[in-house]
Formats: C-alpha cells, structure tokens, sequence
DNA sequence: ACATCCATTAGAATAGTTCTAAATTACCGC
DNA sequence: GCGGTAATTTAGAACTATTCTAATGGATGT
C-alpha cells in the first residue's frame, strides 16, 4: 500500500469516529493502528511518537488518547493505579496481567465463559464486565 | 466486650500477622476492622482518623495500609487509575462497580462461576482472578 | 480567501502517593 | 524496670501521572 493510501485510510478511520484528522493525530494513529494490538502508556506513545520525529507535545498525546478513547477507537485498562493503559483492541476481551513484568496480554472473551451472573442493584444494568487473570512465575 | 478486650484482640491480629501492634495501628485497625467491609481510600482513612481524634499523619495512614495490604489483612482494589481502595474482605470475592457513583459492592465468587479458563503462558501460574462488573443507570 | 471554531502547545497546576531525615516509640535482654 | 537497638511516626519535600490554562496555530465550510 502506498503511503498515500495509508493516509487516507487512517483518516477515514479518524472522520468515522468522528475526529478531526490532524497531522498529530494521523501520526500516532499510524503508530497505534499499525495492525498489532497494543497496551500502552501515554509516556510510550509520546516516545514512539519522537522516535517517528513527528513532533507531537505530551499534552496532545494525552488529548489525543482521550479523544480516541471517547470516540470508541481506543479502551482504557487500569491495572494498578500509577498509569493508564490505552488498549488498541475496543473488541469483546479480558487481559492477563504478569505481576513481574507489568504487561498485559489480550485473551478473548469465550476463553473465560461466563456461566451465570448475580443480580444487579435496583435500577442499575451492566455496562461492562472487566477480567483480569493476574499471573506469576511458577513457584 | 471490654475496650481492653477488643485492644488485645486488635493486637492479637494485628502480631498475628506480623506487624507491630503500634498506638497509630490499632487506631487505624479498631476503625478498619469494625466487622463491617470496606472499600476505603487512604483520605477516608484519614478522615476517620481525625474524626476519632486519633493523630494519625497522611504518611502513616499510608504506611499503615500498605503494611496491612503485604500483611494479608487489606486488599487493594485499583478501577479508575486516580486512587487506590483497600478493601476489609481479603476473602474470595468479586466486585461491582458503580461508574456514576464511583462505589464497589463485593460480590461472592461463587455468583460468578468461571467454567474454564485459558492456557497460561509458558512457566506461569495463576495469582489472583480481577473481576469487576460495572454498572451505571438503566436507560 | 475569510471567518470561525477546534486543536496544539508549553508550562503551570493538581492529585495521589512515596521519600527523607529527624524525633519518637516498641521490643528484647538483663 | 532500664537501656540499647531497631522499627515507626512525622512534617514536609519530592515525585509521577495527568489535567488545566491561555495563547498560538491549523482545519473546515462558504
């Protein structure tokens, strides 16, 4: 594909979500929409970002993940309080976290079948059910 | 039950699990620990400190609550980055979220049957399962 | 091209938590 | 009980991740 091409189509992607297409936003679009599901920080994406040198200052990485976030292109994962982690994957999925290395991997939602769920609170319905299979070096 | 009674018994949990029983501990522990679960920040605690006249400083609330978390006696409960909960029930057991209220409610494990789960990496083991069911208003 | 509105930016501000170094307190053996 | 030692507490500074502010720059529609 030509890097033409791959403009367009990540501003495509931008304007159906109903985002503005600028050059900081198709720049660290192309580095999160590359194809390869990732969970990342907004430090990482800021130094992805300046090894691209595509100058974009931290206060629009974090604007523009929010942004991402709010039209639906990114999920946000918090693991343990300190940092956010955008996650490229909005899909139907749960994570394993490794305690050691602090990273998380993407498992799909059947892989963690559900059988029954108990009643909600008067009133209330489930607007999302987050799982996290927390793992560590064998003992 | 005594005051001195229900000071031994702090005491008693508290040496149990290897921590000292300090005059700021057992304060902190008679409010923690009071048969009633919760899910508290370290400022709640704080604030409750205060309340009780118990001249407890910020850091110590802190130190307290992660001593008691390696201790085994307080869980942490991370759902929106921002701050951390410490929740009384170290049992086994989940949590509902209430994303406009931003409370946690525990619920049993056993009202979430997981049939099965995925393959763990490669040399790993299991730690804990996470799982948080958020709900909001009914529309 | 013009006007309008939205986005970007540097730097300050904020929130939650941890660190530092000095003073205090608990514990242990005698 | 008493003293020595090591752990604990504390105020305040420091730190980290994130958001805010207000000025500048850029995209979009006519």
């Amino acid at each position: 594909m030509s890097v033409k091409q791959k403009h367009d189509e990540l501003a495509a992607l931008l304007q159906g979500a109903g985002v503005r297409p600028t050059r900081q936003r198709l720049a660290l679009a192309a580095w999160l929409f590359d194809g390869h599901d990732k969970h990342v920080t907004a430090e990482q994406v800021h130094d992805a970002a300046l090894k691209m040198r595509a100058h974009v200052s931290l206060a629009t990485v974090y604007n523009t993940l929010n942004n991402f976030t709010t039209a639906g292109l990114l999920r946000q994962v918090v693991i343990d309080g300190g940092q956010i982690y955008f996650d490229t994957n909005t899909g139907d999925h749960y994570h394993i976290f490794d305690e050691e290395g602090g990273y998380l991997t993407d498992i799909p939602a059947a892989s963690v079948p559900i059988a029954r769920l108990p009643k909600l609170p008067q009133g209330k319905s489930l607007s999302r059910i987050d799982v996290v299979l927390r793992v560590r070096t064998s003992s």
